[in-house]
RNA sequence: CGGGGUGUAGCGCAGCCUGGUAGCGCAACUGCUUUGGGAGCAGUGGGUCGGGAGUUCGAAUCUCUCCACCCCGACCA
């Protein structure tokens, strides 16, 4: 590609409204533009990478047998009111209408669709497993989109779904999924990790994320530094602490505690040591239990998890705080002066919370908190389950090693589905025995466009862009210094050009005749990742200059026999 | 949806408080010079001052209203 016939637009200010360095330099380098908030165009620029990775994903799921297709973007209000998803998606599906008043949304994923024509293709269990994948644009109407392409409204995603008889067969083909994914990010050049997940609002029971390792991430995932176990912070599991409680020491007390509300308070205003204190968090109770509300205990510096409440059978799902009033309603003090002793809720305590003793809580009247607590003896022991969220530390719950912290940008999340979709729809199969069997489904999103973004984060540096290679929009810059003026440049790099180009190497020849220091920064900000300069300089002992984006000396290349030497660098022969 | 903020040339901003007919830098265009790390000089073009209503002799500036966008919280590839 000739840069004087290539659409390239770069500024040197950063714009505004670009918060996160992948956004900026995006914008900077004019890989893309907002149209509206949180749908952007694609530039010639960005639709070379974007692409870059689309064949990535494409061929690594093509050498795996499944098959591509491509389902409509506009789907009809009926499928998804088969599943009940009409309703339970909520603000974030984009519904539409057409000019008779009939109801569509734009797919803001396609289990729905791809259900239904797979129960109007496959009749037999003789043609199970399939599956099927796309690459398609998705819509999902985000509360707040931002961080541009990382977390736009308008999205590419690759979206497979494969279909069973039985469980068995699916969890085969998930893992068939698991690995395929990890060949596909591994060939993007990123660094990644995959953790365990919880499967949200797409429903399920097993799942997986991949993630970007990147600063910037919104995710933080915990992984053992002796094990392979990872999994995503928002779900993992807290092992139970080793050890019996502590013998009390010290007499229930009853202290006026004016003005302290917090536990920094607490700590602070009496030299209580934090591990010995409690926070009371009162949420709201499931339907069917008695009381309305539910006390759940944690260490006070501890912070709730709660996925992990709301998985709980006393609690209410989606997890709901009890408010102020609530509480004052209920219990006859503020939230900042709760604890076990005397409390009228029924109580789920973190498990370590059990093993405390001589600890520190509210006591449930306002301005007063009890000292020396001890279970059994001032209060019954309660009821423990897993509730806090794990930290650095811990140990990791598969027994081996200890947590480490990371944060990442989810790029990819493999689901089981199992009969979630497939009963709802009545996508059922003749078995072996001739009845009719619910299919078990598994589903697998990689956010395209986002590992875009993603890539960029992990990769940059003060000058733009760093491209891990298989993504990079072009492999090679081309750059002549002075091309006006000497012909024996501007010879030597139209030749070049062209031998490049026959030798099958994406290059971006600068012939724009701009200053050096033009071409070089904006070869830099656009992160070509091998770049090659002509100068009369070099000419002279008949040489060329080569340097890799991330390094910060030149090394020379022989004219003589240079397309070789490039395509070495290159890995290409 | 709640809280905060911003809308003035393609981009980044000043002007607004204290009303008087719009400006700076970058970018763009023309010419000449320059050419190994975002050049210099001279010149040129480009604005419904987010929209509407109001106050006023006069509104970018004051008032009301609507809209868009951005940031902080709960969702997700």
């Amino acid at each position: 590609m000739k840069a004087s016939k290539f659409h390239l637009f770069t500024t040197r200010e950063t714009p505004a409204e670009a918060e996160i360095v992948s956004h900026q330099l995006m914008l900077r380098c004019g890989m893309i533009r907002k149209l509206t908030s949180g749908i952007y165009t694609w530039g010639p620029l960005g639709l070379r990478v974007l692409r870059k990775v689309e064949e990535i994903v494409r061929d690594e799921l093509n050498k795996a047998g499944y098959q591509e297709m491509l389902m409509p973007a506009v789907q009809p209000a009926e499928l998804w009111q088969e599943t009940g998803r009409w309703k339970k998606f909520g603000g974030q599906l984009l519904k539409i209408q057409d000019r008779a008043g009939r109801d569509y949304c734009f797919g803001p994923t396609h289990e729905e669709v791809m259900t239904d024509f797979v129960r109007n293709e496959i009749r037999s269990y003789k043609q199970l497993p399939i599956t099927f994948y796309q690459i398609q644009t998705k819509f999902r109407d985000e509360i707040r989109p931002r961080f541009g392409v990382m977390r736009a409204r308008e999205f590419l995603m690759k979206d497979a779904y494969s279909f069973h008889s039985d469980h068995q067969c699916m969890d085969k083909t998930y893992w068939e999924m698991y690995d395929v994914y990890t060949r596909i990010f591994t060939r993007t050049g990123l660094h990644f990790r995959s953790v365990e997940a919880d499967s949200g609002a797409i429903g399920g029971n097993k799942s997986h994320e991949f993630h970007v390792l990147a600063e910037s991430g919104e995710d933080q995932i915990a992984f053992s530094d002796q094990s392979d176990y990872a999994s995503n912070t928002e779900m993992t599991a807290v092992a139970a602490p080793r050890g019996e409680r502590a013998a009390p020491t010290e007499e229930l007390r009853t202290i006026d505690t004016p003005d302290t509300h917090t536990i920094d308070e607490l700590v602070n205003g009496y030299g209580v040591p934090i591990e010995k204190t409690i926070k009371t968090l009162v949420v709201h109770a499931a339907d069917d239990n008695e009381a309305d509300f539910v006390a759940l205990l944690v260490r006070g510096d501890r912070t709730l998890n709660p996925l992990k409440a709301e998985k709980l059978e006393q609690v209410a799902s989606p997890l709901l705080f009890a408010s102020d009033k609530d509480i004052h309603d209920s219990i006859g003090a503020g939230p900042g002066s709760l604890g076990p002793v005397g409390l009228s809720l029924p109580v789920v305590a973190d498990q370590e919370v059990a093993l405390m003793s001589d600890f520190t809580a509210g006591a449930n009247s306002d301005d007063q908190h009890y000292f020396g607590i001890n279970w059994d003896r001032d209060v019954e022991s309660p009821l423990t389950a897993d509730l806090r969220t794990a930290v650095e530390g811990d140990n990791s719950p598969d027994g081996k090693g200890v947590l480490q912290m990371a944060r990442g940008i989810e790029v990819g999340h493999i689901f089981q589905l199992g009969t979630a979709y497939s009963e709802s729809m009545n996508a059922v199969v003749l078995g072996e025995d001739g009845k009719s069997h619910v299919m078990h489904m598994g589903c697998y999103g990689i956010g395209v466009s986002r590992i875009v973004a993603a890539a960029i984060e992990q990769n940059n540096d003060e000058s733009g862009i760093c491209w891990p290679e298989p993504i990079a929009p072009f492999q090679l810059a081309l750059l002549p210094m002075n091309a006006k003026k000497s012909h024996r440049v501007r010879e030597a790099a139209e030749n070049l050009y062209v031998e490049l180009i026959d030798a099958g190497v994406d290059v971006f020849y600068d012939d724009r005749n701009l200053r050096p220091g033009v071409m070089f920064n904006d070869m830099e900000l656009i992160g070509i990742p091998h770049r090659l300069v002509i100068g009369e300089r070099g000419l002279d002992s008949g040489m060329l200059e080569y340097r890799q984006r991330k390094d910060t000396e030149n090394s020379e290349i022989p004219l003589d026999g240079a397309v070789d030497a490039i395509l070495h660098k290159l890995g290409m022969n």
